[in-house]
DNA sequence: CAGTGTGAGCTAACGGTGTTCACTAAAGCG
DNA sequence: CGCTTTAGTGAACACCGTTAGCTCACACTG
């Protein structure tokens, strides 16, 4: 009853994202659409931003079921085809659902105290990939750079990282959390240059530059990189089979 | 006359910007800041949509500014230095500008047509870097990638890149520019991700991570990497002078 | 059954927004 | 002086978020 309204006023207000921008989401509009006034959602939802918080909470558990399908997608033992779908999948959410990108990985409008719904989701997504990371740890595939030299300020901060996102610090070192923030970083550059648009000016098609980027972080990783289409055969540079 | 009005419009809204947000900036409220009303403003710029991005435009020759004086304050000849100094400029006025970096980097809300004052500024801005990266290419500080290492399609995509940046693409090979691009990523990534606070819950200081990605990319480069406040002495990782 | 809550949803209102239109007043110029 | 251009205003329209007070239907209780 109750459940079932909350998740429909979602539902609109994530339709009016998607089809008039962030900004295009407002409470009358969603309460119109829904055949009711805009005090009526008050019922329901705190108020605009909270809904915005709300929706973006969902989306990240959206992202991560499509990253998780993905990863199911190919055979367990098969590390290398799991990463690098979990990955392009991660992307091609992102391609396909701009607006909500924007929402969850652009800046941040609300104060940080009433987010945490958002965050909590987020964190929660990234653990899709920790795990993944983690066997890529465990099977030995890249040499890992020693903890002595990771400098001591960033030691501090990387371990904060990973205890506050439930990775195993006594487990892991921390060259290891180092590598796997760069690796994060990297991709996360590409995509959101991507979406946002900030090259489109120039480069029309950001396929090529983030496979390329996915191949280069891929190989640091020990982990062997194929191009999309393939079945896995030959682990060239990507799109290299089209010469 | 007119051109100082148009001036202290920009002005008041880029305040405007910096102390409510991207959505507190609002044509009425600069208007009564100025003692006008708000259709006055008409006459001078076209619409909300149209200010933002002036401002934007504006912005990006800030901060090419800043960057150019992080250039000019060190010695001509010693490019290592430069670079750094420059791109650590970058991140400085990205994080003390938190609002304006938004958006200039954040997601694009205005369709591409009517924003191009904003990505000609960009350009200029991307420019400061370009120089200074074929400086080092001159230099040849890093073995160059074999040109035919590079997917045919992402070399179609750099070499529009590159045309439309103004680098002299029969000079400079596409691995050069795919390293830049590479690295410009990385970078872009590692501060995007502090400015927008996604791990302010779980890393507080992004400073070290920052340093660490510097350092990774400079050395890849061929740059010396010197940490923050070393005066050029030791070429030692991100602030090891401590251990 | 009568009474009493309780909660969903409404109307009205306040203050804010972008934008348009018709208008005034002043300045420049032949 | 008269005319044209231009800066700026006021009123209006259509939106927005949010609050306060209200109605009405349902459920529960004596």
């Amino acid at each position: 009853m109750r459940e079932a309204t909350l998740l429909e006023i979602k539902e609109t207000a994530r339709r009016h994202l998607v089809e008039h921008g962030p900004a295009g989401v407002s409470l009358r509009a969603v309460a119109r659409e829904m055949g009711m006034t805009a005090p009526g959602l008050y019922r329901y939802v705190p108020g605009i931003d909270a809904l915005l918080v709300a929706v973006t909470a969902d989306l990240f558990d959206e992202l991560a079921s499509a990253v998780a399908a993905a990863d199911a997608g190919v055979p367990d033992h098969d590390t290398d085809q799991r990463i690098l779908s979990s990955l392009r999948a991660f992307r091609s959410w992102a391609t396909t659902h701009r607006a909500e990108f924007a929402i969850m990985f652009g800046p941040r409008t609300a104060p940080e105290a009433d987010i945490t719904p958002a965050v909590e989701a987020g964190r929660r997504f990234g653990a899709t990939f920790f795990t993944l990371f983690d066997r890529l740890l465990a099977e030995r595939r890249f040499p890992l750079p020693d903890d002595a030299s990771v400098p001591d300020d960033l030691a501090r901060e990387l371990r904060s990282f990973a205890d506050t996102c439930g990775i195993w610090t006594d487990h892991i070192p921390v060259a290891a959390v180092q590598v796997l923030a760069s690796c994060w970083v990297r991709l996360y550059g590409v995509v959101c240059m991507e979406v946002f648009e900030h090259m489109h000016f120039a480069m029309h098609d950001m396929t090529p530059l983030f496979e390329a980027e996915l191949f280069d972080v891929l190989t640091g990783l020990g982990v062997r990189y194929t191009p999309p289409g393939d079945g896995g055969g030959t682990a060239a540079r990507p799109s290299d089979s089209s010469d």
